[in-house]
DNA sequence: GAAGATTGAACACTCAATCTTT
DNA sequence: AAAGATTGAGTGTTCAATCTTC
């Protein structure tokens, strides 16, 4: 059964789940990482793709590649960080066009504040509903949507 | 295998992919949107709900429910949109604290103008990635997550 | 007092243009 | 010219306070 997009509505539930899921999952990481360190998600995710990093530093674009986001939301977003002294932008020694984002102690400290009951709140909130078998399905599914997409649309 | 944190790396994966594949799709769409119908994703998404609503008429409490958002973020949307003459604002007989908002015209005209290219794109980024089984363990999933959470944190 | 909704200020994101280095 | 990044203006979102009706 179609409608005349070629769209079943098992297909529209699908993604009217994932849309709201994700709109509803993302408010309540924002309010607990908000609670307990003072962070945005947004900031949360950046620091924590930094210190995992081999090097421990990104290059905006690998920040904005890693998170899915433009470039220039991260290059504003690093400003702020930066102002709070979260993070600190350093010259790239390979490439003079290029900066390096490096976490500051205060970064890595708050993060560290944040990791333990951040971890819970993903838990509760998404985890937790995803059995093994859901979880090899679903990583699978989103793999496939994220590789298909490539790299594209940076701005 | 899990960290201090209790959740094991293939949990973690799972729930990157989970935020960078709505960060990457979530993009596509916006573009798609703004291009053929010069609507954003919520206004779309807004018009949407309130057409296929059984009244077609939807309250600023219900749109909110409906995508997962924050009361005052659809109040804002609610008022630009107004402004563009995409919906209006009417009394509500039952209630009179209350408003419905219908669509006009226009909105409608915006929206018929969007839906086939919306709904191709909604497939090339997304349902085109997952088979009927997939799609069902998914749809499964993310509904579990959206039942857990209910409707708090409305603001 | 609680529910439905709105408001304004502060904060965040997008878009297009720009700058420097490759 | 392309790649990496930044900027500023415009637009959108959040937070807390407020208003009215139930």
């Amino acid at each position: 059964v179609v409608d005349a997009t070629g769209i079943s509505p098992e297909e529209w539930t699908l993604w009217r789940a994932f849309l709201r899921s994700h709109a509803r999952v993302s408010r309540e990481i924002d309010l607990q990482l908000q609670r307990d360190a003072g962070l945005a998600q947004g900031e949360y995710a950046t620091i924590s793709a930094i210190l995992e990093s081999p090097r421990r530093r990104l290059r905006i674009g690998e920040i904005a590649e890693a998170l899915g986001w433009e470039k220039s939301r991260v290059s504003h977003l690093i400003g702020r960080m930066e102002q709070r002294s979260l993070v600190a932008r350093e010259a790239c020694a390979d490439d003079a066009r290029a900066v390096e984002i490096v976490v500051t102690p205060e970064g890595r400290r708050k993060q560290l504040a944040a990791v333990r009951a951040h971890a819970a709140e993903v838990r509760r909130v998404f985890l937790d509903h995803v059995s093994p078998d859901e979880r090899e399905v679903m990583t699978r599914v989103l793999r496939r949507v994220i590789d298909e997409l490539g790299s594209t649309g940076q701005r």
